[in-house]
DNA sequence: CTCGACTATTGCAACGTCGCAATCAACGTC
DNA sequence: GACGTTGATTGCGACGTTGCAATAGTCGAG
């Protein structure tokens, strides 16, 4: 079915070493041969066996992603960028889905399938710092979105108390002061969205002002539908915000759907803020303003860590506490119209 | 670093053999060993090492997903259903993005890695369904949204063009006569494309009347931001569309902000429809009628014509065929509301 | 008490590749 | 013409696992 080494070798009259030399290109090889080895590889399209390969070398050129959820368009952006530059490394990606559970988690830190990936890039939801950092691992990791700097191992992500904290200024500004804030996850060890709240209370605080603790409305996943459920329970409720700072795009979306339906001018009535820069909120009605972090250098910033851990011999080095930069986008959701 | 079965083997005081019956559950082993053993597993945190076994059995329990992008919704949406599929098959996925490049089709389809994958599910952009069926290939394929029944591969897919019939006599029926067709891509050997685009002349033969060929908007890519310019040209080209069937979502919901931007009322002034049921068209507004295909059913059929071709032994079986089942949903963006 | 049947365990070999060290041939130099 | 040097090629072994066949040990039936 496939051809192996031993089988060029054959047709070219040489040895499996020798055909070995020509494909690697590691070893000199008289040119006659060579090309008398060219053309059996040719013929009989040989294809290196990967798993033969990497029992040898002891490295597999796979790296895991493990992300909560792929449908979701943050994430699906950042594994397509993240995806792109693995492969521009010459590695491959294989991607899991968490879907938030601890278990999965755990278990993927744990070493899952027992050295498939070379490096490991998790975005953890369910599991505290504390546990995700505790586990011992075989393989290197880089942490997305985690908070603390720890000890234990590199981590990547945007400065989500200051973005959160300008994004709600940009609000403040306008005038706005009965800001929702729109995704806290209280029943989650979120890390996110406790840093993001954090940052919307400091906006107000700075601006010597308190913020409405009625407004704070937490939500279950961050989903667009719960976007629209936490704003219909927040109009509901009567708590009547002049402004929405969401925790993510998503939610943002769903909520902004909610104030379309009740009959709210956006921005005039009700003004919106997300977190994220998805694509769906560029071509939203009216354009979103949102929080863009920097996803090309997530994606980058993350592989250049696991690529150090992966190559450089000792780990000496400690563990890297990366901040992606990020900009408020100000789109029409949140600049009056008149 | 990391233990093998040799070591557990030690430990435990058996041969290498008795652990591996152990881990692998396939011989009797007495109770008792097998608890030393079990003890001596865990001690040691023995994880089998993958690239040996992958050798060994000449499978890597690997199969490939190779998609254009995927950062766009529908892709993401799609990747996200066979990765958990796959999960469930204890599969695990690798996933390539062509971004439309023939070269990176051709690549994958010729074994790409030489059998990292035991099977690959591609969907197919650029190359023409003579090369891509014409290409031998060391791994089971399946193809996704490729048209004409053909010698060589499975294919899942939609009925595109009844689909896109579909969608365009329900703007008919709503009595719109000058619906514009978003988005033939006539410079690329996109079969979808060209399938909606004859689903869409098909359903204005049956009702006995002609499209406008002014209507035709050809588009280059398939992102919003194309619909949107699409939709740009077709006003300023003076075409008057009083509805606009849109051939993927992205598309309409692209054209749909223009129409925000012109100040044209959705649906009394123009009326939408796209195609794909992405969850961002759910929360568009007005949300957005669409053609929805049973993504979940597409992964699971994809993964099953997979799973068959790789475990059953002959080949003897012909090619499959797998249509699936797709829904008009009607929205907001199609019914006036007055 | 012996023999056969069965269970538990083991050693050997091989999957395909590549690092290492050794071999072999060719050529120039003294 | 013998010798050292360089360049080309090769055989051996090991990476960690598991299928196969063989061995050692156990028990019940006749």
């Amino acid at each position: 079915m496939s051809s192996r080494l031993k089988d060029v070798a054959a047709l070219a009259g040489v040895s499996t070493r020798t055909v070995s030399n020509v494909v690697s290109g590691s070893a000199a090889v008289a040119e006659e041969t060579r090309a008398r080895v060219q053309a059996a590889l040719d013929e009989l399209g040989y294809r290196p066996n990967v798993a033969a390969r990497n029992l040898r070398a002891g490295r597999t050129g796979l790296i895991g992603l493990a992300i909560p959820e792929l449908h979701s368009p943050y994430f699906g952006e950042l594994a397509g960028l993240i995806v792109r530059a693995a492969q521009q490394r010459a590695w491959t990606v294989v991607i899991d889905q968490t879907f938030g559970d601890p278990e999965a988690e755990r278990r993927l830190l744990d070493g899952g399938d027992g050295r498939l990936v070379d490096g490991l890039i998790i975005s953890p939801w369910a599991l505290g710092p504390e546990e995700v950092t505790g586990r011992s691992r075989n393989v290197p990791v880089v942490l997305l979105g985690e908070r603390r700097p720890h000890g234990l191992a590199d981590r990547v992500a945007a400065d989500n108390v200051l973005a959160a904290e300008e994004a709600t200024t940009h609000l403040l500004e306008a005038g706005h002061r009965r800001i929702a804030a729109l995704g806290p996850q209280p029943h989650l060890h979120n890390e996110t969205a406790r840093q993001r709240l954090e940052g919307y209370r400091e906006a107000f605080r700075r601006a010597g002002l308190t913020p409405d603790p009625a407004l704070e409305q937490p939500v279950r996943t961050l989903h667009r539908e719960d976007g629209a459920r936490a704003m219909a329970a927040l109009l509901d409720a009567g708590a009547r915000p002049d402004a929405v700072f969401a925790f993510t795009d998503e939610l943002a979306l769903g909520a902004l759907h909610v104030a379309h339906e009740r009959g709210l001018r956006v921005p005039d009535d009700v003004a919106f803020v997300g977190f994220d820069d998805i694509e769906d909120g560029r071509y939203a009605n009216p354009p979103l303003t949102t929080v863009a972090p920097d996803k090309q250098q997530i994606a980058e910033r993350a592989l250049q860590c696991l690529a150090d851990r992966i190559y450089s011999p000792a780990s000496a080095v400690p563990p890297l506490d990366v901040v992606i930069p990020h900009r408020l986008v100000v789109r029409a959701s949140s600049t009056r119209t008149s």
